[in-house]
This record gives C-alpha cells, structure tokens and sequence, in this order.
RNA sequence: GGUGCUGUAGGCAAAUUGGUAAAGCCGUCGAUCUUUCAAGUCGAUGUUUGUGGGUUCAACUCCCAUCAGCACUGCCA
C-alpha cells in the first residue's frame, strides 16, 4: 500500500507557521516513501473561510517547495459526500437530531461549571420519542445532528510519535455535532471532524499528520471511522511550535505567517531547513539541508515530543548560510525586489551587471534579504551624508590633502578600471603623501561612505566609481574635511 | 473543573534493547584575520536529565509518587 498524506489548511488566514511545518512532516514522509502529498483546503465554515487565504496557502506552499502531488480538493465542493455519510449514520442509529437551543446548551454547560463538573453534551435528546420531536418541530426549532459516543468506549491507537494512546469515551464531551443546525427535512453545514473523516477515507489517506492539539479530535475521529466503516489510518502527533512563554505559537506572537517571513527577508530553504529542525533532528547531525536532502532520512522515530520554542537567532543563522553561499548572479536577483521597493535609483536592463557585482559584496554580510537595502543605500544615491565618526575622520591632519590628491589623480583621469587600479591608486597616493595606509584607508571610507563601517572599501569604490559616484562624494569629502 | 500530553544547559537537540550524560547546532564571551563591520577560523562558556523515592552492579532510559508547563474541553478548524 503505497503511503497517502494530506495538509489540510483550513482558510481562515495567512499560510500560519505551524501549519506550514505541519505540511513540512507530511511532504517529507511522503517523499520518503515514495508516496502521495495531498492538499485539501477545509473550508467548511463558510462564515470564516475567504478565497484570499486559499491563495495565500497555496502560493506560501508552493513558495516553500511543498509541491502537493493531488489536489487543491475543496471540502465545500464535497459537501454532498459529507450529507451522505451523516445520512448512514442517521439510517443506523448512530446520529441523531438535537433541538438543544444555543441558550439551553449554556445554561447546561454554566450548570456543569457550577457544580465543578466536566462541561459537556449531556446527550438528553439521544432518546426523544416521536412526539418530543413533533413537539420541538411544532416550537419551530432547528436541529443539529449528533453522533452517538458511547460513555464506556475506550478508543486507543498507537501513535507514531507517541506511542500508544488511550482516550475514553466519557471523557469527548458528550454525543459530538456532526452537522450543524437546519430544518428537520434537511441536513446542515457537515462539520469538520465529519469532514475529515469522510474525506481522508475517500482519498485513501494512510497516514495523517497533524499537530499535537488535535489529539482529542483522534479519538472522536475513529468513532467515526468504525462507523462508518472505514479503515482507520495511522496518526502522528507533532509537537506544537512554541514562543517564547512556552504557549503554542498563535498570531498575537506577531509574524507566523509564511508569507511575512517572506516579506521580511527570509528564503525559503532556509525556512524550510529551520521548520524541519523544529521538532526532528537529522540522523547524522547535519544542520544545514534541503527538504530533498531530508526526505530519505525522515523518519518519526526521530521527531521530539517535547513542544519546540522558535528561535529567531537560529532562523537568522541558517538564513545567512544560505545566502553566503549563493553566487551572485542568483543574489541579485533576490536583491533587486527590495531594492525597488526601497525606491532605488536603477534601470535593470543596463545595471544589470553593476547590480549583480554589488550583490555579490553585499552577499556575505547579509542575515536577511532586507538588509541589502540598508547596507546597500549608499550605493544608489550621489551623495549622501556623513556620520559622526567619519566627519571626526575627514578632520584629521593630512586628511584634506590626501583627499585632495586623491581628487586630483581621479579628475586627471586615473582609471579605476579594476581592483588592482583602485589599489594603485591607494598606493600612489600614499607614497606621495608619506602617510600609513591605514589613514588613507580609513578617511576613504569615510569620505565615498561617509561612515566608518561597511563593506570591502577597494570593492565599494569600485563600484562606486563605475557609477560615477566617488568624484562628487570626494569633493564634498573635501570641503567637510577644510570646514 | 475534567482529560490528555510533555519536562535533558539561555534556545534547538543527541545518547540502538538500562551501561562513562550532555555529541552537534544557535546564542553568549574571547582570540584571530582585516582599512572597518560582518563573515570565516580557533577557543571558552553551560552540569547532571522538573522534584522525591524505589528496582538494579548500573537509571535520562523501568516502577511509584509529586510538581510544573502546555493542549484540548464549540452548531471553529
């Protein structure tokens, strides 16, 4: 039997963060064993439920490299399937309509809490006779449907990241709604427990891997299962995602939702590598990989119980690997999104080249894709202003002649065609001029930065100069450096 | 209130069936390289597996108790 997984998000937000690892374990079990990733969007409820979201998943999966091999199925498109199942249930005794009105189902539960007991599902209307039910009909009541969940039932399986696990049935609240409020002809908006189980036996999923939090719903999901005569798939609960109190990461905690972390700079292996260490760790400790890499060795014996608390230190760390690895040609084409967005100065076309060297000096120094527009602000603009330090810098004896014969041999026309003539150029200067180096380095700096700090001071300048930009900055260097 | 799950250094974690705990990674600190920052390299730092008992020659691993945290407890998913 080949091996057949699901993600299914349901689209009431942004792609989240845990749902996204969530379909991290499924991609990766499913590679491994050379089965079937399926995405199925549970958009059931309708209230919550927006297209908006859908494509925000989808194209958040896609972004991450979870290409899913069925699919994207729609629960709303299935919903007859759905009334099918509840009809069966219904013909066998096994569901049953509820007339509990929203305030009676209150009172009974604000009755429970009072008295310190379990709130749940008293099951009072597992027995109505005909004429209860004529009776609340008459009333004009709705009624939702509920299947039966027998007290002494222990329901237990063994999961694979837990082990063995036992639940009792006394203890799931009560006979569970399966279908939500209609009129007595007809049956309502089928329910997610409903849902899912109808569907994962209809695509003949084998394994389903969720979050931890979804527990309870295990147990009330192979109720339904038995009954309606399905065979029960494996379960494996994953470990929440944690922040930083220990509570499971939830949209108050901020960004969680992929698309942010795009936004903010992250790649997508990188994002993906981390989610994957959230909760398993590879077998021969190697921390930097691609999914692909992983797939072979995944396994559940190796994913933690433990709940994982997500490290923006360590997301940044596997992210800068990434990046310092890229070669320029791809750099610039992750770059160039956030230096237009930044309002950069540059035609694509015809800087394409220069665009593509910058990347390549910014590249090491980068944690996140956005830092490129910080660090690489001074590059795109004529002129810009000079910091504290480098002001104190250009005021320092012999700074204004050095830079002024420095001006003289760039307006004399000296070539500063490659590394090696920006050097010369150095040199030159500092044999007339009889100074250290590290002076005419450093007021350099100053003067094309107009900061002490950046990157590699003969490839900026390099660069600088290929947009013409040092002339002008050192001329105004000039001038501070005389003030 | 109930049920369930979890508990190894600041964080992520490793430790085949009980057999020298803390491998590895992040972080932190320091050194080094360099014109600077970052990166890189090298080194240092964390201390007994929530707590208390028990079984055993031997317990992170088994048993009991206890504490804490979290999750769930919907006509949401």
């Amino acid at each position: 039997m080949t091996v057949r997984v699901r993600i299914a998000p349901s689209p009431t937000g942004n792609l989240h963060i845990g749902t996204a690892r969530t379909a991290v374990f499924n991609w990766l079990f499913a590679r491994h064993h050379g089965g079937q990733f399926i995405l199925r969007v549970e958009d059931t409820d309708t209230e919550r439920s927006r297209p908006e979201f859908t494509d925000n998943i989808t194209a958040g999966l896609e972004w991450l490299g979870l290409t899913w091999d069925e699919g994207p199925f729609f629960q709303s498109q299935r919903l007859d399937l759905y009334r099918q199942a509840i009809q069966t249930l219904l013909d066998h005794g096994l569901a049953y309509r509820a007339y509990d009105t929203s305030a009676e189902l209150e009172a009974m539960r604000t009755a429970q809490k009072a008295k310190k007991q379990a709130p749940r599902y008293d099951n009072r209307h597992r027995h109505l006779t005909d004429d209860q039910q004529r009776a609340f009909e008459a009333e004009g009541r709705q009624a939702v449907i509920r299947f039966k969940i027998a007290d002494d039932r222990t329901v237990q399986w063994h999961d694979l990241v837990r082990g063995a696990m036992t639940w009792q049935g006394s203890d799931l609240g009560g006979d569970m709604v399966i279908a939500r409020a209609s009129s007595v002809d007809s049956i309502g908006q089928p329910l997610y427990n409903l849902a899912v189980v109808v569907d994962d036996q209809d695509m003949d999923i084998t394994h389903v891997i969720r979050g931890e939090d979804h527990i309870a719903n295990t147990a009330k999901q192979i109720l339904l299962y038995e009954a309606l005569g399905g065979t029960v798939p494996q379960f494996a609960h994953t470990p929440l995602i944690l922040n930083p109190s220990g509570q499971k990461l939830s949209k108050r905690d901020g960004v969680t939702s992929i698309s942010d972390f795009q936004k903010m700079g992250f790649t997508a292996p990188a994002l993906a590598n981390y989610m994957t260490l959230l909760g398993w760790s590879p077998p021969d400790s190697e921390e930097l990989f691609t999914l692909e890499a992983a797939a072979p060795q995944f396994s559940f014996d190796r994913v933690n119980k433990a709940g994982a608390k997500f490290d923006w230190d360590k997301l940044d760390w596997l992210n800068s690997q990434y990046l310092h690895d890229r070669p320029a040609s791809e750099l610039v084409e992750m770059l160039v999104p956030y230096w237009q967005a930044a309002g950069y100065d540059f035609d694509l076309e015809v800087d394409r080249d220069w665009l593509t060297v910058l990347a390549g000096l910014l590249g090491p120094s980068l944690t996140r894709l956005s830092d490129a527009v910080e660090q690489g602000r001074f590059f795109f603009a004529e002129v810009m202003d000079y910091s504290e330090a480098a002001t104190k810098q250009l005021r320092q004896d012999g700074v204004a002649e050095l830079l002024t014969a420095t001006l003289g041999q760039l307006q004399a026309g000296a070539s500063l065609e490659s590394l090696e003539a920006v050097k010369a150029l150095v040199s030159d200067v500092v044999k007339a001029q009889g100074i250290k180096k590290g002076l005419m380095m450093k007021s350099m700096r100053a003067a094309l930065m107009g900061d002490m700090q950046g990157p590699d001071l003969t490839e900026s300048w390099l660069i600088l100069h290929q947009r013409q930009f040092d002339l002008p900055r050192l001329k105004k260097a000039v001038e501070l450096a005389q003030s």
